[in-house]
DNA sequence: GCCAACGTTGGC
DNA sequence: GCCAACGTTGGC
């Protein structure tokens, strides 16, 4: 049982998008970094707990959680040439790129807001603050626990 | 919307 | 296999 941190931009696709999907559920698609896609590939499993964070808008922070529902399963987008996603060097037998579907679990009443990160001791290794480009990112048991008692609801 | 930081590509 | 050029990310 791991935990992980997924970025989408809320003007792209945001928690309430997810909110509004039939079953709030849906594929974690166009994933097109390799160290991402090592860990959507590799590490993260059916049942791992992921923080939903929202980046490049006004409250930059985590905005809730999900649970990831499926196994690794090769990204369909990389094989649709209509896709910006398309990718002409993968393969069926080959793929480069990942997808696993994620379920909502919970909004949190008010974000976990970037500024709060920040100033808080524990959470300094988050790897938010140093490979902060990462948009599928590792976080430790110890960071979860302190992140959820800054949740008040 | 700017731009620094960082990941990827491709010529050599 | 180095590294300059280029493209993208994401906080501000």
């Amino acid at each position: 049982m791991a935990y992980w941190l997924f970025k989408s931009e809320p003007d792209c696709y945001g928690i309430d998008h997810l909110a509004a999907e039939p079953k709030q559920t849906t594929r974690w698609d166009g994933v097109r970094n390799f160290q991402a896609r090592n860990l959507l590939r590799d590490k993260i499993v059916r049942d791992d707990t992921v923080l939903f964070y929202h980046s490049r808008c006004k409250a930059i922070g985590i905005v809730g959680a999900a649970v990831v529902v499926s196994d690794a399963y090769p990204d369909p987008l990389q094989f649709d040439p209509q896709s910006p996603y398309y990718d002409a060097k993968s393969t069926q037998s080959k793929p480069r790129w990942y997808s696993i579907d994620i379920k909502l679990q919970r909004v949190f009443n008010r974000p976990i807001l970037l500024d709060t990160i920040k100033q808080i001791q524990a959470l300094e290794s988050m790897a938010l603050r140093k490979q902060s480009r990462l948009s599928v990112q590792p976080v430790t048991a110890q960071e979860f626990n302190t992140l959820m008692q800054l949740i008040d609801d």
